[in-house]
DNA sequence: ATATTGAATAATTTATTGATTATTCACTGC
DNA sequence: GCAGTGAATAATCAATAAATTATTCAATAT
């Protein structure tokens, strides 16, 4: 790691600090330059402005929760149906908590997001990726059956939107949020399983509730 | 119709016109009396607020377009499932139309939606209630296979929730969310269908686009 | 040279004020 | 008594000023 990274590392730490404690707009340069004992003109020779530190960061948590994400391909279920109905809950799970416990997170990804409107694109993109690789094992073990692997994943991705943004779009309690996912997951499902797989079609593979920590 | 009543209907009407074209803030409660050649005073033996004038402006909207969507049930479509299609892409277009054409609309509803915060529910419920009408018929000719109607009703107003909420949640052109809902739609079917129906199935029975024209 | 500073400037935010507007209500006319 | 008024009050909004903050950059230190 570079010198320059790691200033912009201690930038970075002390921006996560003082964003999530006291939020994006109450946190000046100034400050954030105290904390790294220098010049608040000197953070410019590491970050253009200050939003592109709160983007940086918010780009870090995304990528930090894709790849929590994508760590469900490796995992061995037992079907693919299973591990895209895990995939879709932890999502479910994991943003529900972030934004419950720590409120300065949704400011701070509000804020970025309307300076820079395509900041979510890589995330989306992202994501999908990660149902498209399911659906394609899936398709390849005979499992499931779509017309085309690549709108199929589009398509699972927009209908189960709503609890990817849970709390922007209703005030319905976490257990809510499952029961309705499971039955969601449950049409959808049955919407993509093979012939053969329906025959023998059960809606019950959800998984239970768990609690979930919420890194930093 | 109650004296009352009527000059309700004309402060209404007032309103429509005021809002509709100068916008929900941009209108005085003295500009409405004037219309209504009475003293802002008045107004309010009438209505509780200006907020109020706004709600009901809005709920009459909403059930006119509830009204509207209410008629796929007595059209007799060929299945269950093409009813249900058309209902959806039915309300795509609608909203989408209606807040594309008429911008002062989506603010009215924004301002109504945060003073009156259960303002929506309403809405919702009708709404469900077609779905789930639908869904019952096409249980009973067997057409559907539903472990419970209520349920799956709710799923699939989720899972379509994207396209109620278009220009709130993304700004892909209209003609990009209708292939996204077709195949949305061409999952969701699959998935409720029953086993006789799904041998025959095809994925095309959801309409081309046509026009809609937005009514005041 | 390169890294850093801190004062200067530009942009934003906050506070203050003065309108404007929503809402109430004592009063008027029927 | 009921419908309606309009002046009085409360609440909100708009404009301005004051203060703070982001950003730049010439000067300084390393």
């Amino acid at each position: 790691m570079s010198d320059v990274d790691v200033i912009k590392e201690k930038i970075i730490s002390a921006a996560k600090a003082r964003f999530g404690h006291y939020g994006y707009p109450k946190t000046t340069i100034a400050e954030l330059a105290d904390d790294c004992a220098m010049s608040a003109g000197n953070i410019y020779r590491f970050f253009a402005g200050k939003i592109d530190i709160a983007t940086e960061i918010a780009r870090r948590e995304s990528l930090s929760a894709i790849k929590r994400f994508e760590a469900f391909l490796d995992c061995p279920y037992r079907t693919a149906r299973r591990q895209l109905e895990e995939l879709i809950f932890a999502e479910l799970r994991y943003t529900y908590h972030l934004l419950e416990k720590q409120p300065k997170v949704l400011e701070l990804a509000q804020i970025v997001i309307s300076e820079r409107p395509n900041f979510q694109m890589e995330r989306v993109r992202r994501e999908r990726r990660i149902i498209t690789r399911i659906l394609q094992d899936g398709v390849k073990t005979g499992e499931f059956e779509v017309e085309n692997v690549a709108r199929a994943a589009a398509a699972i991705q927009s209908a189960t939107l709503k609890y990817r943004l849970a709390q922007l779009i209703t005030d319905q309690p976490l257990a809510d949020l499952e029961r309705e996912l499971r039955e969601v997951l449950s049409i959808l499902m049955r919407g993509i399983l093979s012939r053969r797989q329906i025959e023998t079609f059960c809606s019950c593979e959800i998984p239970a509730p768990e609690p979930i920590v919420v890194e930093n």
